[in-house]
DNA sequence: TCACCTGAGGTAAGCGCTTTCCTAGACCGT
DNA sequence: ACGGTCTAGGAAAGCGCTTACCTCAGGTGA
């Protein structure tokens, strides 16, 4: 491993000004040394050692992203806006999976504090109860007490900077919908209840039975998790349980397509809508009415809100959602 | 910032004595030492610098990730299992997306060089001409040179540690179903000839062709990219110029989604078999035929090669491919 | 001619940690 | 009581860099 030290006496100087020409430093160096130190670098392959370097400028540069699981279209949409962002400013984006679970989280909190990045994102934690909150937000504390910045996404419990999707305004358009169309009987198939996600569209959906004055009984609200087949599983619940259900309003479009799946297999034929319009969303059949969040947006605020100065108060931005109609509704 | 020496000095002892307690080293230590500084470590939030732990060790542990793009489900799954690995070994994953382009691949590769990674993995890369290939190969060896290992996925001219999935043989399994089923008269719509997956998928295929003593025209062949979209594009060329075509090959899911969706616009009856067999392919209409690539398992053994120790000769594993059969194909 | 700049380049002090080596006290056997 | 052996803990030397500060030419003006 050839050092700063090695292709400085390789070329015959010092490591100062080897390192003032490899990093361009405004120093004026004559032009022979230059091409000295040049040549070695590429003689040794000299690449220099980032850890050293960040000890040595003690100044942060990478930026931590910590979200539920990457491969999961709805956070892989987001990642892409975060790194879109952060790559924009010339930072490394450490991203990490939580996979819902808070010790992870709160493990890869230190883990990204030890690297010492420059901002934390998160998004998509799972349920915390007081407990583990707590502690979490003692550890983000701690990071941000040393000068470190964070922004998170759709989570109310903290307090600071962050962007909330407009889980509630959608969740009200999905339900209006369906009851725009004439659909009376609907059940819901959401996610797990500690996820603020659910909770978020479970109120605005709330907000527009009332609205519309219907009903909405507690147990056609059937809670499985956010994947297809957690969809298969709830769809089928309904359709055994619900025989004057004419719509289901799935709270991501993964159950969505799961509920699609599960009808496909039954002779019930009920309008299904779903949440996030992922891009499966056009392709499965019917196509499928969903609930739009620019998600790669809301990454690119996400990002830019961590890398931007911090305020004296909190910042807390919202993004719209929006209602794509397909064919998987229809009027009743 | 506290830094060790801070909580050295606060619990009354030396750094090396700190230091000891806190990495929890063999090396034994009074009681009342040992909670004197853990309560110095918990009272100041103290969080150990990785960056100047690496130096000081100068042991390489974490490891770098260069794929074409995280959020591609294909690379999603492959990601899944390169982490899943990684994380077993206590290793942070550093991911970086190429977007198949050569400098970017360079760049990162540099980057995770510099950050001292034990091991670097890369997948889907896009185009090499010989003069980018040479290069990237002399980076690559300058970081071997170091000690760091390296295992590529998929990818001919790297002479090192590779695995391989078997796309000729996938290639070959997609043409033979169909041509078992009766069809004669197909096309093929395929990503870009220069990337080894197009490459290897189409040399099976042709394998086939000569197997079963078929025709494959050259101009039945039509080149796009592996999006959904560039399928659309494909399949309505192929649409409008072979009205004899009873069946599409498609090189990737991601393609023959779109075949699908481009053949819904159309009252032409043709079978589409797609590549990868991607979990939306269950979910399409028709359900998709595909050929499957255990994509999680190629992660996994990649790394795993990654964190082996470096052998004589290179390693080369190969992963087989099995074809699964749905709605998307029939006889004819 | 001399004191005084100016600027190219070097010296060395850290950055925050780990770890080798050393010290000094405690304990043992005789 | 004394030399010898442990052992807990500390001193300090780096790890590979950056950068403030210093040096020593050569050039300037009076």
């Amino acid at each position: 491993m050839a050092t700063l030290a090695d292709v400085a006496r390789h070329a015959g100087v010092s490591t100062a000004t080897a390192s003032r020409i490899i990093n361009g430093s405004p120093k004026p160096v004559a032009d022979a040394l230059r091409a000295r130190v040049l040549a070695a670098v590429a003689e040794l392959k000299y690449v220099p050692n980032a850890h050293a370097q960040m000890l040595a400028r003690s100044h942060r540069s990478a930026v931590g992203v910590i979200v539920h699981d990457v491969s999961d279209p709805y956070f892989a949409e987001i990642t892409r806006g975060l790194q879109r962002v952060a790559e924009a400013d010339g930072r490394l984006a450490i991203i990490c999976n939580s996979y819902r679970q808070p010790d992870r989280e709160l493990e890869y909190i230190d883990l990204l504090h030890a690297h010492q990045v420059a901002a934390i994102v998160i998004a998509g934690s799972g349920y915390l109860d007081a407990d583990t909150a707590a502690r979490l937000d003692d550890r983000l504390r701690a990071f941000e007490a040393t000068g470190g910045r964070i922004a998170v996404i759709g989570r109310h419990e903290h307090t600071g900077d962050a962007v909330m999707p407009d889980n509630e305004e959608g969740g009200f358009l999905a339900a209006a919908h369906l009851f725009e169309l004439g659909h009376t009987e609907i059940a819901v198939i959401a996610g797990p209840m500690a996820l603020t996600t659910t909770y978020d569209r479970l109120a605005g959906l709330r907000r527009a039975v009332r609205k519309y004055r219907r009903k909405l009984p507690k147990e056609r609200i059937v809670h499985s998790d956010f994947t297809r087949d957690g969809g298969v599983a709830a769809t089928e619940r309904v359709l055994a349980e619900f025989p004057e259900v004419t719509a289901i309003l799935a709270l991501n479009d993964s159950m969505a397509v799961g509920a699609l799946a599960a009808l496909r297999g039954s002779d019930r034929r009920v309008a299904v809508i779903g949440f996030d319009d992922m891009p499966i969303a056009r392709d499965v059949t019917p196509s499928l009415t969903s609930v739009r969040l620019p998600l790669t947006e809301l990454g690119e605020r996400a990002m830019r809100l961590a890398l931007s100065e911090a305020g004296d108060a909190p910042r807390v931005e919202h993004i719209a959602a929006e209602l794509v109609q397909r064919e998987s509704t229809w009027a009743l």
